[in-house]
DNA sequence: TATATGGATTGATATTTGTCATTACCTTTG
DNA sequence: CAAAGGTAATGACAAATATCAATCCATATA
């Protein structure tokens, strides 16, 4: 339950505090112990919040905007492996291996993240084993998310990769049929394994077929039926 | 360091005891428990361990053969995600979210493998942080290396990607630049994401060109340096 | 030995997808 | 207003890749 202190204190992690669901395992005093040792970032829409490759020691906690996490791959080319909205943190793999971030993290719209020393994080799961819990299962969810990506990317053709990238934004970010997005058609085509030009095409087949409108970036699913079906079909 | 019982017992565990890496921070008592409470299973080539989807509760340790991972998809295409070969360990995602396999498991060859109860190893994480700490650091790798072959898989034409699988397999798994593997062309497509006509078609061009010598499933790396050329531009 | 079986190989062809060039559109800036 | 810059959209074309059919080859089986 969250401790009055925190109730006071509106800002970041007192927020996180009442929406991540990691958190509500810990006692007052270890989230106290978070509490005194964050810092609170601003980003501009645009901004890179931390680059692949360059050193990890922070556990971040989005509480405001939206972000995207993607590989870099070659050619310039990215692979972006996931959208972060409030409340959710980010704690790369390169914490626990080689304290390297091994994906960038740029700002989609203006946000607020809170950045918390990744040892305090790594102590609280020695000390608290129902925290350990939940922190591995987060990580597993997202090891079997990526499973499913890695089968939309590799096995499906384009229109089941565009319908799989709307079904996402739609139920697991936006939780709307209709959204409007900061991505642009190039990043649309970083989630999907495509072409700019590939993706701006299936999203017009897929309008011409009223399966979905789209209007510059805001988009909404009208048969949510036939896009289910595109994605199993691939 | 390894007890007595385990030294004189030369079997499955014991063995796991002296090379698998995340054993070393058990105590005695800690592992007393896991030998207890094991079943050693022989698998024939070709058998399935575990199939995707079917209910998981056990912790798998692999002591003697080897074993492929694979993502089943649409279509009857399968997704190879990793090899696993003594003494490794395999403890699917699902553990700790729905207690389920997300991906299938084969035996290539005759093997051996251990299975201990999940629970049991789940209380060992409570009770023991380096455990714990070992665990999470064999997750963030096995993530890491998830990326690497995302990459390769949506990034990376054909070439690229055989490349990256015939190095994986010198490299990671065979530990050697000639190695005969169980692995029939269709698995190596199933690795790198393409028909197998395209995989066949690729290593006769690596063959022609002196990069590698192909004999049946006998593979040789001759010109490393070219086949990470390759691998880097995609 | 003859015959089946399954993987490996090859060639021809069709499909999918990317690249390049151009234009349109919209916003910002001088 | 005009110019500039960026994203979006479109068409023509080229490259990458899959599919299909046929053949080869080794091994198992009758």
């Amino acid at each position: 339950m969250p401790s009055e202190i925190f109730r006071k204190d509106k800002t970041c992690c007192n927020f996180c505090l009442e929406r991540s669901d990691i958190f509500a395992c810990l006692k007052q005093d270890e989230l106290s112990v978070i509490g005194e040792n964050r810092s609170e970032i601003h980003f501009k829409a645009g901004e890179l919040i931390f680059k692949q490759g360059t050193p990890a020691a922070h556990l971040l906690c989005l509480t405001k905007g939206m972000v995207k996490l993607y590989i870099e791959g070659f050619d310039n080319k990215n692979l972006i492996i996931g959208i972060v909205k409030p409340v959710e943190y980010i704690l790369g793999p390169g914490i626990y291996v080689d304290s390297k971030h091994h994906y960038s993290a740029v700002a989609m719209e203006d946000s607020i993240a809170c950045l918390v020393d990744a040892n305090i994080f790594k102590t609280l799961i020695h000390s608290n084993p129902a925290f350990a819990d939940e922190f591995i299962r987060k990580v597993s969810l997202l090891s079997i998310s990526n499973f499913q990506q890695f089968i939309s990317l590799t096995q499906k053709q384009m229109p089941g990769r565009i319908a799989d990238v709307l079904l996402y934004l739609s139920g697991t970010i936006y939780e709307s049929s209709t959204f409007t997005t900061a991505l642009s058609r190039q990043d649309l085509a970083d989630m999907s394994g495509m072409s700019k030009e590939s993706a701006i095409r299936i999203l017009k087949e897929l309008k011409d077929e009223q399966i979905i409108a789209v209007e510059g970036n805001t988009f909404e699913i009208l048969k949510r039926d036939s896009l289910e079906m595109i994605s199993q079909t691939g």
